[in-house]
DNA sequence: AGCACGCCGACT
DNA sequence: GTCGGCGTGCTC
């Protein structure tokens, strides 16, 4: 055989990427008769089985004693734009190749069957027992017609129950309800809105962007109720226009029945929905969908990143500040980060969408590196809400009461004026620590350094870092003594207790994420503060976002301090956020509100910043206070390493690291001493933070340290915490 | 990811 | 004496 034939005909090798845990590609013969080029899903042996892989570049050898490719798959190839973001988010995030290549990878048919959603008619005689429940059922079924069984059994107010009843009575017959079209094409000009003059001005700037089709990134801050997604959607309607691909990435959370009653009311149909809940046939088809280009609009959390899209034009970023975009296990990335990234491979406008931006986002617009996009503050005339301090150490509440004068009395004033307040305390249970008077015992848990927090409702003692539970003794179980055991600090459980002392007559509703009944309960009950059910309401970080409590005019925040003080780099930043996002509860309706912090330390910067109004004022603040602390200015090369099962693998960990670093010069290891590390407790994690002053390759470097490093025992993993801005 | 190899606790 | 726990390593 001649290599003329091989050309065209196959032979030859190719190196196949598999989506597993390895680094690199492996070598397989290219069977005659077969053509094979770079994208394409094939089959090939791996030990004693086959797996799926991608030939991820034409192979150079004759393939003398290679195993075999078995089979070209019948799927759409991997796009270049695609092997390219993998290829990046791997060498960037130091894991290895086949474990991004396994996020990207279409699953190959399953063969698990979509389950079909089943529908109910009405065709048979009522049945021989007649029930209120079961004639309401067959009244809401009336007129023969195909009926979602649980739309049915919701209209009708019954039971699934009820409707199994009928069909087994033969009154109704059960059918497969037609299959919903996976990606309807949006309309752009569907219900365009009214935009502000201010609105509008930005929107044609991200429309320009779009336009462009080259790569951009802009910065769309506006607080809560400025428009920002009215404002984004007109991006997303000019893409549709172009017949171009949109991305709207989001917490996982944010993609919520809201936010797709919103897009469907601008686009006339629903997005292509990409979530941890999508599965089986409809993840197919909606991938499937996406390939073909016929999805035009995507709405995802951060996996979405890794989608087939055939043509991408615009990626949205929504709530780009949200942590929930860093993936932790697995291949650790930002996908906030990862998005700019698709967007400089796709060469398609990224917009990041925020109220309260996160530090690196806004040192990038502020270099000029994005476009920074702000928009006026409150829609519709509003204001946002007069923020005070009340000092503690003057204003102080009694022994084992956290509610200070100054607050009291404008709750007080507030009961009076019939209108809501919101008491935000951001911890869960009854009292984050018990201890013994009498010997000192502290609740600790068993798996993790944290202490443990005292839920009476649950009557229990719970680890909030590692779920472990357990229950309340009656007696110190060191010294065996009685009655001895004293809860410390407050929770909302317990801000309860002496809101219920202080306004008896107040109604009051404790929300958190242990609501008892589950989320549709808490739902329900957020419908009702909402509706203006209750006079006062305690809440955690739950009731920060979300619903919209026009009747609330007053925050309290119980304690500004918290978070302040934790070690993590990021704590200023994210209470900032944090008690941004829920003194803005306050005035969302007709009236104006306002918003009292409760503080040991009123000369904070983060505070003084977050009262002056002027959110510039934290950015600056923060920005110089790293400085001055040695931590990494964002936009500068820095290294995050997890590891280690326990606290003191990972102290080893890290000073083996910082020997092997005073090697290269330029970098300096901020090891457990000196650095405000975070060991994240409980799970046993360790960030460090590598300081470099001069560009090197980080990534190739902290490589070669995981190879040749005399490691201690337990695995190590490496991942970088690095703003990619610096690399594109 | 699978699957093998390998070294320490409770059983026929 | 073995069965089996899952830690570590390998797959072209």
């Amino acid at each position: 055989m001649d290599d003329a034939l091989d050309e065209g005909q196959g032979g030859g090798t190719v190196e196949v990427l598999i989506p597993l845990g390895l680094d690199q590609a492996y070598s397989y013969a290219v069977p005659a008769g077969l053509a094979l080029a770079p994208g394409d899903v094939v089959q090939v042996p791996l030990g004693p089985r086959e797996t799926i892989g991608v030939v991820w570049e034409r192979g150079s050898g004759r393939g003398g004693n290679l195993k075999k490719v078995a089979a070209k798959l019948d799927l759409p190839p991997l796009d270049p734009a695609l092997m390219k973001l993998v290829d990046w988010v791997a060498w960037y995030t130091l894991a290895a190749k086949g474990s991004v290549l396994a996020l990207a990878l279409r699953r190959p048919p399953d063969g698990r069957p979509e389950r079909p959603k089943l529908g109910v008619r009405l065709v048979g005689p009522p049945p021989a027992r007649m029930t209120p429940a079961r004639a309401r059922a067959i009244a809401a079924a009336e007129g023969g017609l195909l009926v979602g069984k649980s739309a049915l059994a919701e209209a009708a107010a019954v039971s699934a129950a009820v409707i199994d009843s009928l069909v087994d009575a033969g009154t109704f017959c059960v059918e497969a309800l037609p299959q919903q079209a996976i990606a309807a094409r949006p309309d752009p000009d569907h219900a365009r809105p009214a935009l502000s003059e201010g609105q509008q001005e930005v929107a044609e700037r991200l429309v320009a962007a779009v336009r462009s089709q080259a790569y951009s990134v802009a910065l769309l801050e506006g607080v809560t109720g400025s428009g920002k997604t009215e404002v984004y959607f007109e991006a997303v309607a000019e893409a549709i226009r172009l017949g171009r691909q949109s991305l709207i990435l989001m917490p996982e959370i944010a993609l919520t029945a809201q936010f797709i009653d919103r897009f469907e009311a601008r686009f006339g149909v629903r997005p292509g929905l990409w979530h941890s809940a999508v599965s089986g046939r409809r993840r197919e088809r909606l991938q499937a969908a996406i390939a073909e280009g016929e999805a035009l609009v995507v709405a995802g959390a951060r996996s979405a990143l890794f989608l087939p899209y055939r043509d991408l034009g615009l990626i949205i970023v929504d709530e780009e500040h949200e942590a929930a975009y860093k993936q932790e296990d697995g291949v650790a990335y930002h996908a906030r980060d990862m998005a700019v990234v698709r967007g400089k491979i796709e060469s398609a406008p990224v917009v990041l969408a925020s109220a309260t931006p996160s530090l690196e986002t806004r040192v990038n617009a502020e270099r000029g590196r994005y476009l920074h996009l702000k928009l006026p503050e409150r829609f519709g005339g509003r204001h946002l809400p007069t923020l005070g301090l009340v000092d503690l150490r003057r204003d102080k509440p009694e022994r084992g009461r956290w509610i200070s004068g100054a607050l009291i009395k404008a709750v007080e004033a507030n009961l009076e004026a019939k209108e809501q307040s919101l008491l935000f305390l951001n911890r869960r249970g009854y009292a984050p620590l018990t201890l013994c008077r009498d010997c000192g015992h502290r609740f600790q848990c068993p798996n993790c350094s944290a202490w443990l927090v005292d839920h009476r409702f649950r009557r229990a003692l719970v680890c909030h870092h590692c779920g472990h539970v357990e229950r309340r003794p009656h007696e110190c179980p060191s010294c065996h003594k009685p009655e001895t055991l004293a809860a410390c600090g407050p929770g909302v459980e317990r801000l309860a207790e002496e809101v219920a002392t202080l306004f008896p007559q107040a109604r009051a509703i404790v929300l958190s994420s242990d609501f008892p009944g589950g989320t549709e309960r808490l739902k329900q009950e957020l419908m009702a503060v909402a509706e203006g059910e209750f006079d006062i309401v305690i809440g955690t970080q739950l009731v920060a976002k979300g619903h919209n409590f026009p009747g609330m005019t007053l925050v309290g925040v119980v304690d500004a301090d918290l978070g302040l003080t934790s070690g993590d780099p990021r704590a200023a930043e994210r209470t900032f956020q944090a008690l941004r996002q829920v003194t803005g509860r306050a005035g969302r309706g007709e009236k104006p509100g306002r918003a009292l912090l409760q503080t040991h330390d009123p000369a904070h910067p983060v505070l003084k910043a977050l009262v002056s109004g002027d959110p510039e004022r934290f950015y600056a603040a923060e920005t110089a206070a790293r400085e001055a602390a040695g931590l990494p200015p964002f936009g500068r090369l820095a290294a995050l390493i997890v590891s280690a099962n326990a606290q003191a693998e990972a102290e080893t960990h890290a000073r083996a690291l910082a020997r092997c670093a005073e090697a290269p010069a330029g970098v300096a290891v901020l090891g457990p001493a000196e650095a405000p590390l975070a060991i994240l407790r409980g799970r046993h994690r360790m960030r460090l933070i590598v300081r470099t002053s001069r560009e090197i390759d980080l990534q190739g470097y902290l490589r070669a340290w995981l190879k040749r490093a005399p490691r201690p025992k337990g695995s190590v993993r490496v991942a970088v915490d690095v703003d990619p801005q610096s690399f594109l």
